[in-house]
DNA sequence: ATGGGCACCTGGCTGC
DNA sequence: TGCAGCCAGGTGCCCA
């Protein structure tokens, strides 16, 4: 998916169309998402004004009157704002549609995204009760990570990887953050030192930074609320980057599998 | 608890 | 040109 700069990137740019705005209809045309979505959501949804946009790890949150819509973009998924009279064009799976005219389009060609309504705390769904903190908490730091990691045989990226540690760091950001930080992707977590978690901290904080300064990274489907991609993918220092040379040292990146992933990675800057 | 692997799904690219 | 095989921003669940 979409990673959290994605997500958020996404946030940022319906939250404006949306919030204050009240939901004329839901239409719902293909359900089979991650989950079955009721088609009787329609009902419950129509006549409810949005009250805020929020993120909580890379799901969205569309805070209505009587509960809360929660989405999730799966690994191809996006949501677009646009005219709710513009053509429809294949895996376009629901529309969320205001009365300014405009619409909340879903658009997921793997299906992977879903979508919850829940009435209640959204903390507290069964989906985001046990997540981990959010990266720019200030309770997300060395010591934590540390503290978590101890007695672990993980892979350190693998551990950056798993929601619980941290939430919002993906595949792509994983390994950005790993070269950015010194430090290969390979080491059992329980074996990374104080210093490195600091270093790791800090560049999880500023590689997804910088991604969303530049709306997220476009690999394939990702874009944007208006529709436009990322620009992140050029500022890329190693993913997709096999057997180029390193952007510091020249050395050639290389690649291999973790967890059924792809892994990058570079030799000579991380150690 | 931890770690590892599979499943869900479509589309785009590569190589025969 | 056709098609099989492999790969892709995630994550819940099952097994040892």
């Amino acid at each position: 998916m979409p990673e959290l700069p994605e997500v958020e990137t996404t946030r940022r740019g319906i939250r404006g169309a949306l919030v204050g705005r009240t939901i004329q209809a839901f239409d719902l045309r293909e359900s089979r998402l991650r989950w079955p979505v009721a088609r009787k959501l329609a009902k419950e949804l129509a006549g409810q004004r949005v009250l805020d946009v929020r993120r909580r790890a890379k799901y969205l949150l569309i805070d209505l009157e009587r509960g809360t819509l929660i989405a999730h973009l799966g690994m191809s998924g996006s949501l677009r704002v646009m005219p709710a009279t513009a053509a429809r064009i294949l895996h376009d799976h629901y529309d969320l549609v205001l009365d300014s005219g405009q619409c909340l389009r879903f658009n997921d060609p793997r299906r992977f995204g879903s979508l919850h309504w829940c009435t209640g705390d959204p903390a507290e769904h069964s989906l985001l009760a046990d997540l981990g903190p959010e990266p720019f908490d200030g309770q997300f730091d060395a010591e934590y990570l540390a503290a978590r990691a101890r007695g672990r045989k993980v892979a350190v990226k693998l551990f950056l990887m798993d929601q619980h540690t941290v939430v919002g760091v993906g595949n792509i950001y994983a390994s950005e953050a790993l070269f950015r930080a010194g430090v290969r992707p390979r080491r059992a977590a329980g074996r990374i030192r104080r210093a490195e978690w600091q270093r790791i901290v800090e560049a999880i904080r500023d590689v997804l930074g910088d991604a969303i300064r530049q709306g997220g990274t476009t690999l394939r489907d990702y874009v944007n609320a208006d529709g436009t991609p990322g620009y992140f993918r050029q500022e890329l220092y190693v993913y997709e980057r096999a057997g180029e040379p390193c952007r510091r040292c020249e050395t050639p990146i290389r690649q291999f599998q973790q967890g059924q992933r792809s892994t990058y990675f570079c030799p000579g800057c991380q150690a």
